[in-house]
DNA sequence: TAGCATACCGAACGTTCGTTAGGTTTTGGG
DNA sequence: CCCAAAACCTAACGAACGTTCGGTATGCTA
């Protein structure tokens, strides 16, 4: 059986799919947005409460009334960003056929990660490079949907190495956050208006091409033709 | 002409080579070690002065004896990671015969560029996920010398360009951020405990093999042989 | 229209921050 | 052995931090 995200994921995958990270700019909406665009850009320490109060227009006091601490703001961000990356790469499976490949699959994780990355920027970003150390609070509430996405790869990788997809050497433990941390890199660096998500996927699989063993794969395709 | 990084770091490479960081632990060495593994740990804003005094063994004010201001030792932290990295990446080059392929150079810079991140651990790692917005003062002096390395780069895979060594749609503006980055964070998960960096060395070259143009490649190879 | 929750505000709290001033110990060369 | 320079200390500064409190508008429901 195939590597899957929980069913729990399909419902929110859905919402994702309209409406990616919310429409609406309540108040707390706004709060959110602008307290993950500055975290993303400067990070959670370097953001004071004050000045994520006035990038949303309102004063600090008034963030509490949407927020118990700083901390369950970045918790949310986190989640959502998460969340939206799950629930695109459930998505890109479920548009597969029953049939594919391992190495389909994987191709159209990729894919689904990426895309979800550069379409909710700052909640994605916020989460890439998340290296704040919190009172364990937060980490029990986000800590168990990065462990669900890490698993989910960790199994799918392992499934194409079973089969012989990837070159000798290639361990999953090695690729899983080698992959990930390709895919969430490209927060820092690609400009979606110097160059469309597509074309990052594209180029990101083309690199990735290394890491399959074509002649395992050349040698099953001719035993499946005789 | 080859992309060369200028002389002036050769005789840092050489330096670097033999005591890489600073072997001695003075007072003054003592705190930028700490500090750039606190740095490392937990981020610019996360590491008060007093913890880095701790650490260091010290009080606060015993760090401005030797420091005009944290940044300064942010600053002279991410100029040592840089430095090593050039002279490294240098080295590197300079042991490679003059008919060396493009190819060759550029995972000949991959592998000193991986083996030096990984030697100076919290002084690269915070270079590495700098993602502080500094007065520029910082950016002043630091600027200049990452905007070198990055143009040492940009020259180097633009001669590969040149000589048809990448597939199609490859180009080197979005090469590089891309070899580099992910180059960078493998320090945020490899773990030079459960394998080597030279095994590290070969799945990252291995990986990068999906971009080279083998067709082009064994075309010139014909060619040479006829 | 009265009542009430919701959204927001100004002002302040205790704490921690980077930094400085002034004094004491350690140390190494003449 | 002396003495200056270097290394380190304690104590405190003002500013900024996350957070709290009591009060005021606003808007929906009964």
């Amino acid at each position: 059986m195939s590597a899957q995200l929980p069913d729990r994921k399909l419902t929110l995958a859905r919402q994702a799919k309209t409406q990616d990270v919310e429409r609406t700019s309540s108040g707390r909406q706004n709060i959110l947005r602008e307290a993950a665009t500055l975290f993303a850009a400067k990070g959670y320490a370097e953001s004071g409460l004050r000045e994520i109060a006035e990038m949303a227009g309102v004063r600090s006091s008034t963030v509490y009334h949407h927020f118990a601490s700083k901390e369950r703001i970045y918790e949310e961000i986190i989640r959502i960003a998460l969340d939206a990356i799950s629930a695109a790469v459930t998505a890109e499976l479920l548009a597969l056929s029953a049939d594919a490949t391992p190495r389909m699959r994987i191709e159209a994780s990729i894919a689904g990660h990426l895309r979800a990355l550069h379409a909710n920027k700052p909640f994605t970003s916020t989460n890439a490079h998340s290296r704040i150390r919190l009172p364990q609070e937060v980490s029990r509430v986000v800590g168990p949907i990065r462990a669900q996405y890490s698993n989910f790869w960790r199994a799918m990788l392992e499934e194409a190495k079973t089969s012989g997809a990837f070159k000798s050497g290639l361990e999953p433990k090695i690729l899983r956050p080698l992959i990930l941390s390709t895919l969430n890199r490209t927060l820092g660096w690609f400009d979606p208006d110097k160059g469309s998500v597509e074309t990052l996927i594209h180029i990101i699989i083309t690199m990735f091409s290394g890491i399959w063993d074509d002649r395992a794969s050349a040698t099953r395709e001719r035993k499946r033709q005789a």
